[in-house]
RNA sequence: GGCGAGGUAGCCAAGUGGUAAGGCCGGGCUCUGCAAAAGCUCUAUCGCGGGUUCGAUUCCCGCCCUCGCCUCCA
């Protein structure tokens, strides 16, 4: 089988993805701060992250997956108090939601998932190296700073020498909170202050609570040791957060931190910025409310490249809310369905244990080969999707044998398998859920249709139609189904 | 201002130096009493202007436009 390639935003080239250890990849995404429901934007992240893994793993290496939790920082503290919470009972509760809704996105869960808060004394022990080494000052006010010009090869990954960054460009710039050298020098410990309540943790620098760059350095240095096999996170985090967990952790130990950096590039809404003043903002709920899966929305997620931000159609021209992207997907993944349908009937695979196992083993992905083999390049999972209906058209399931079909059943499955794609599972005759006076109704046409009585046949239709039903036609007879 | 990404059919979105995957929508056909469903099928010359080349959507130059980041952010 051929070696699956990604980006690496540090060379800026496509490399071949191998773990160090010859057997287990070992990786690093940087996770949520669980003080609210994460959206859509942060779920194409989390979904393309999954997809690598679930390529990593099918190609052949173990994968070792970990995901920290950020549960201290200036807003989980601030909305936590606003809801006169503990820290902790806030927090617990967005993590739980956050892996409620992981499920439901078919999210495979991370083999280790740290929490910053959990992990205070590593992250004090880690300042208290970069001090002794001179990376860190302590000030006045019991902060600790990093400091920038202590370590020379700052910058490399956001290529911040051949930029200038534009003196509060992000209009948030509070040099005077904090008292550092520099204006660029950030903080590891942040000395306790009046708003942060009782969320305060005893340091060699007095009563306080750790920066947020440091959390995922001290984390990834716990489980995955000096350097590890890749680091991933939004673009947004290139700078400066990736930026400076290098400078850190590479001060530390003296080792590179990671082989190689994975970027995800951010979803759009309407051409923009996904925010609440847009009033563009959505979460798995809100999607589910208007009648949309978690399926559907993976599906959407995938249906671009990571490398490419991605337009998410909410409005139309008159402004008027509309998602042809999710109406898409619950169309093409029915199609899938169908099809797999089909081809596990002929594969004699639908009666037995099969049918709902998962296809993990690389055998011979037939006519799904290329679907595969775009995955491996550059996780390229628009054009995976685009090879599985191509090879669904050359291939005919009827025509199949059963060993045909079974072969291609499997490659099939192997490759959705890959992209963590659930099919919808066709309602087995809503025989039981149908009310009495419905399937009287729906007798009742039965019969005038068979009696070529077309007019009562419409009108009961009608009727049916009213009371909230669908009704089509089948070879059989009918089927009924509640109206979406 | 600096850095970066991008402009491909109504919408979304791959890809390639030799006249462009796929999905949705829409049209047609088949099936059907009708309808629905389903199956089949049709629909683009790749922002604009130059250049290189036998040949460019794909390489180079210029222009126009859009979006993201610039220490809260997936």
């Amino acid at each position: 089988m051929s070696a699956l390639k990604l980006f690496d935003t540090m060379s800026r080239e496509i490399r071949e993805i191998s773990p160090r250890d010859g057997k287990t990849f070992r990786f690093y995404c940087c996770g949520p701060t669980v003080y609210g429901p994460a959206h859509i934007g942060n779920f194409r992240t989390f979904v393309l992250q999954d997809v690598f893994r679930r390529v990593v793993e099918l190609s052949g290496m173990e994968a070792f997956h970990v995901r920290n939790l950020t549960d201290v920082d200036d807003k989980t503290i601030r909305d936590s108090q606003g809801e006169g919470k503990t820290l902790t009972d806030f927090t617990n509760f967005w993590r739980d939601r956050f892996h409620e809704d992981c499920g439901r996105l078919n999210l495979l869960s991370p083999h280790v998932e740290p929490s910053a808060v959990e992990h205070i004394p590593h992250q004090i022990a880690m300042i208290e190296d970069l001090v002794s080494k001179g990376n860190a000052y302590a000030s006045e006010d019991g902060s600790v700073y990093y400091k920038i010009s202590s370590f020379e090869s700052y910058g490399r990954l956001s290529r911040l020498d051949q930029r200038e960054l534009k003196e509060g460009a992000s209009g948030v710039m509070s040099d005077d909170e904090y008292d550092k050298d520099s204006a660029s020098d950030f903080v590891l410990w942040k000395g306790r202050r009046d708003e942060d309540g009782e969320n305060f943790w005893e340091s060699p620098w007095g009563q306080g609570r750790p920066g947020w760059h440091l959390e995922c350095s001290a984390m990834c240095r716990e489980y995955l040791g000096d350097t590890f096999d890749l680091h991933s996170g939004g673009v947004d985090l290139v700078f400066p957060h990736h930026e400076n967990e290098i400078a850190q952790s590479e001060a530390c130990t003296g080792h590179t931190m990671a082989d190689h950096w994975f970027h995800l590039t951010h979803l759009l809404v309407d051409g923009g910025k996904m925010s609440k003043s847009a009033n563009n903002f959505y979460t798995l709920d809100q999607l589910a409310e208007k009648g949309f899966s978690a399926a559907e929305l993976r599906y959407v997620l995938i249906s671009a490249s990571y490398r490419q931000s991605m337009n998410f159609v909410a409005r139309d021209a008159d402004g008027a809310e509309t998602f042809p992207a999710l109406l898409g997907a619950r169309q093409a993944l029915q199609k899938i369905a169908r099809f797999e349908r089909a081809l596990a009937e002929k594969a004699g695979a639908a009666d037995e244990d099969l049918e709902f196992e998962t296809v993990k083993t690389f055998e011979d992905t037939g006519a799904f080969a290329d679907a595969f083999a775009a995955l491996q390049n550059d996780l390229n999972t628009p054009d995976c999707l685009g090879q599985i209906f191509s090879a669904m058209k050359t291939i005919k399931p009827a025509e199949l044998d059963e060993g045909a079909a079974l072969r291609e059943w499997k490659g099939l499955r192997f490759v959705l398998e890959g992209l963590g794609l659930e099919l919808p599972v066709e309602e087995e005759g809503a025989g039981g859920d149908v009310p009495e006076n419905i399937r009287a109704m729906a007798e009742e046409r039965l019969a005038a249709k068979q009696a070529k009585d077309w007019a009562a046949a419409d009108r009961l239709r009608d009727e049916i139609a009213e009371a909230g039903w669908e009704l089509k036609d089948t070879k059989e007879g009918y089927d009924l189904c509640p109206k979406s």
